[in-house]
DNA sequence: TTGAAAGCGCTAACAG
DNA sequence: CTGTTAGCGCTTTCAA
């Protein structure tokens, strides 16, 4: 099979160079070593030196899986985020990651592309990671089947000394060993669609997002509650959750308007729907907010780069993140005392000016 | 010290179970309970069975770590990134995310916020974690002390059998056992001003970034290449480089104006930037192009969000990323044949609606 | 096809 | 203050 000028047997992999390296090189013992580098024992200043010179000497680095084998921990937290260049989870993840670089831990961040197996088997092989904690942020479904299969993984972690976070995301309706993080996502909805009720308007679109999605569920009942309360009929023809990004929103808007629906306003899941819902009223000649009024969500910096700048629902994303791993690395006796703790964050509006009264 | 009744005593951390608890629950030996979970030595079907059995009671999950300390790497990529939310980072990023899942690798991802120092601590920590390569993002700095402190984790790294690559960052100039996968940012500037310049515009500005960052004065000298290129006087009050931010580009624009410089067009350093260009202008009553022309780097999507669309260079995000990965696994042999290696994707010029020919 | 045993690099008692 | 030693959980010869 392999000769023996095989190259692959040439070039035999450098191997770094190991507490024991440095303990013959300073002539004390690995446990001496230890002890210098982890500063959690006395040791006699001289000895503290020929170590460290023996440390730079070798630029020696100690291995985190050697030692993860021995402590308690691995510093690691696994995060499991749909996708990372959406602005909402972007500045979610960056809220997280000011949080963990404040706490010296390390983030494993992947992304799921919303597909509940690819979640699961992420949170599996962070497990075998050994992480001290997995945050999901905003799960992939909201429905039996999968609250079962995420409440076993809040039970294996567990079981192993880690646990389950979930973040921007209903709790788990059984009770469960995880934590959650969310943000009063229907209340936003709620709120907005309030508003707009408020200014007048009769007929208004819902636009964009896919009700599989928990996130996106909510807003929907938000929305429609806020109706039914104001004793408005819901239409479903109004309704059009046919996906995400800027072309779905234009081309949802472009539908909704040739089947002359009768609405004055349109409630956008989010900016970057709402950016193609400016395209597609800007091709149709409507002007925003006199022709049309147009509402958002998230308040990401793209609510204000569009013009007219929008008005929308405020989700405190960063916050959220930080949250989020204060939820991670919390006490664990404290943990295991209350499990299936729940934070909750506000949002709020924020109006701006895409929005004004119906025209007629 | 700690009392009999020291709760954290009493919380004892669940131990997960182990491939000795698997080996003893399907009656055979570590060796072959770790045989047929790798697949890679035959083992008899019912064996196989009575494992994989075992293993599915105790929900058992291999420790990574463990197998680390035995395996050649890790299949962990360290990512160090200045930002996040950014979408030039997001897009690469992703594009590194996407690539890496198809490899079955995980990611480490770590920002630095632009500071060398902790870009420094960052690539030391994930040495400690035996990364199978760190890639460095857009690297802080571009003068020798840094590129000294590069090249030196670059030693270590290799010492290692891991190894450095650079994304979006011109190669360290001294040879180093690193990669590079680069684009070509300069080349990129030089076309936009030539463009600019071909219109008709002799007042061009440059507005945004900081010029200790290399990328950013990659930017600078293609646009000083092209001015020169075409006899025109580099004028330094044109030069607007304080800084990031839509804020930024605002206030800078709002000065170059007020000082009556003379612009006629604007080249922003990306499209946030732009973004604030844009603020500023309209505030000024400056109507795009006719009064103003701006162009951009980048070509996010925000370079179509703002009206009038942005005229930009259009940079490969994610197949910087992907490439990156590939770089960052590509054979080791072939690494240690032919380190220094630069790829150097192209840039191109997206004509939109931001740019026309001076008005006098 | 399977088992015994020797580490991988580190930490943590336990002695001294 | 420092050294010895026994693992942590896994992979991998070497034998059987």
């Amino acid at each position: 099979m392999s000769s023996p000028a095989d190259p692959a047997q040439r070039t035999a992999h450098r191997r770094a160079a190991t507490i024991s390296d440095v303990a013959e090189l300073a002539s004390v013992s690995t446990a001496t070593v230890s002890r210098v580098l982890n500063g959690n024992y006395p040791v006699a200043a001289a000895t503290r030196d020929r170590v460290m010179r023996a440390v730079a000497k070798l630029g020696y680095a100690a291995n985190a899986n050697a030692r993860a084998l021995t402590r308690a921990g691995t510093e690691i937290i696994g995060v499991v985020v749909p996708e990372i260049v959406d602005p909402f989870f972007g500045y979610l993840i960056h809220g997280l990651e000011q949080a963990a670089a404040e706490a010296g831990r390390l983030l494993i961040v992947a992304t799921t592309s919303g597909e509940p197996e690819r979640e699961m088997a992420l949170i599996d092989r962070m497990r075998e990671q050994r992480v001290d904690a997995v945050i999901v942020v905003s799960g992939a479904r909201d429905e039996p089947s999968y609250h079962r299969l995420l409440a076993q993984r809040a039970e294996s972690l567990e079981g192993m000394g880690s646990r389950l976070v979930l973040c921007a995301h209903p709790p788990l309706p059984q009770p469960s060993p995880s934590r959650t993080v969310a943000y009063d996502n229907e209340g936003g909805a709620f709120a907005i669609t309030e508003h707009l009720i408020g200014v007048g308007h009769r007929r208004i679109a819902l636009v964009g997002g896919r009700r599989t999605l928990p996130a996106m569920r909510n807003r929907l009942d938000g929305y429609l509650r806020a109706l039914t309360a104001r004793g408005i009929e819901v239409d479903e023809t109004l309704i059009r959750m046919d996906g995400f990004g800027r072309h779905s929103g234009r081309t949802s808007t472009a539908a909704l308007l040739g089947e002359s629906t009768g609405a004055t306003a349109i409630l956008a899941v989010n900016e970057t729907i709402a950016a193609g819902v400016y395209e597609a009223l800007a091709e149709a000649g409507l002007r925003i907010p006199d022709d049309m009024s147009v509402a958002a969500y998230d308040d990401t910096p793209l609510a204000t780069d569009l013009t007219p700048k929008l008005t929308t629902v405020h989700v405190p994303l960063e916050q959220l993140g930080r949250e989020a791993l204060r939820a991670a690395l919390a006490d664990r006796d404290a943990f295991s005392r209350d499990p299936d703790e729940v934070v909750t964050l506000g949002t709020y509006l924020v109006h701006r000016d895409s929005v004004a009264a119906p025209a007629h």
